[in-house]
DNA sequence: TGTATCCTTTGACCTATGTCAAAAAGTAAA
DNA sequence: TTTACTTTTTGACATAGGTCAAAGGATACA
């Protein structure tokens, strides 16, 4: 999808405004692997991604890899915390696979912010929406077993079982690899 | 928390906006136990705790309530999506003591935004400040001993553990009431 | 001051899911 | 097509935390 579509999908800018908002991003090509924000570094820029899939992740003490979030093609991507309160990220941010992207530094966004009301009203409804997303998983990890919480992810993100890998899945659903394989087994036995 | 000081404390506004934005708002006085909003309802109010506690809180298929987040004096309360996207609301709100708080309705809150950009940026911070709150107990549910999800949540909520019964806590953090009781036994052994 | 109600703790036992290790399948590169 | 590497599956076993049931403690109110 569309930057400008998207925008105008979300709050009803005129032309001139949406002008000027695309204006503010730049169009980055990544490649798969590539990794945009580091742990301990400030993410300075909210990104758009036009095509591909990324996700957030970070380390445990032990060094493995927990999958946080997974951003698909026309969504908003970042690590929120750190953006939005200039902090220094906790997570990395990485692409999947060979993306398109558009992205907007944060000094920018405030500018937009500031120059338009609409603009603000976007970051309130993006946020929310975030939020209720967020809240989503939140309900499927609380108190269901791994393999409702993979029916959540289904419905979350439903070709994203098919666009990466088992292991990202599991750790994003707070469960291990085998027990991801193992109900995946018992799915396609019943089908 | 006095509504005004909170208000200005995330966002500077002018004293006639501060006037006007908190005329809009009505006390209330509620009762322990009391609940503000039933699943199936839409939420038709955002609530600012000026004393008291709340929680958010749904039931399983089997009757088990599970509660979803606390809400503290000095802190906004409403079952969130329901109220932005005017959907029904899985969540109940219950207050857990003696209350005094302030309601607004969506119809005014709109208008307020619609009027002052200040509170539609009042409203885009308070909706990233909570998301990297959800983001938080995400993280300690995801991959997280009981042990360790309760450690979080004395951060998350210093005062709630004396405020709150066991039980409500239990659900909040994922887990049954008789877990969250061995723990704390093994705690008090310690010190 | 007794009685009812609710909340918390404890014990015995069970199960879903984790851990570890190895085999199998899939993918890429040479 | 062979070799190397990565990802997924499978099996055997271990364990954190769930379940069920009962006993204690608190709290309220009549």
């Amino acid at each position: 999808m569309n930057l400008s579509i998207f925008l105008k999908q979300v709050v009803d800018f005129s032309s001139e405004e949406l002008e000027d908002i695309v204006s503010h991003f730049e169009k980055e090509s990544v490649q798969k692997n590539e990794i945009l924000v580091r742990e301990g570094q400030i993410c300075s820029k909210l990104y758009f991604i036009e095509k591909g899939v990324g996700r957030s992740y970070y380390l445990k003490e032990d060094g493995m890899e927990i999958t946080q979030w997974f951003f698909i093609d026309g969504k908003i991507m970042s690590s929120i915390e750190s953006f939005f309160q200039q902090v220094p990220s906790i997570y990395y941010l990485e692409m999947l696979e060979d993306s398109v992207i558009y992205s907007i530094t944060r000094e920018r966004l405030d500018m937009l912010f500031a120059r338009y009301h609409n603009m603000e009203k976007f970051g309130r409804l993006l946020s929310t929406e975030m939020l209720t997303r967020v809240v989503n998983k939140l309900n499927a990890l609380q108190f269901q077993t791994a393999r409702e919480r993979y029916e959540y992810m289904l419905k979350e993100f439903p070709d994203i079982s098919t666009r990466v890998s088992l292991g990202f899945i599991a750790s994003y659903l707070g469960m291990t690899q085998e027990t991801l394989s193992r109900i995946r087994r018992n799915d396609s036995k019943k089908s």
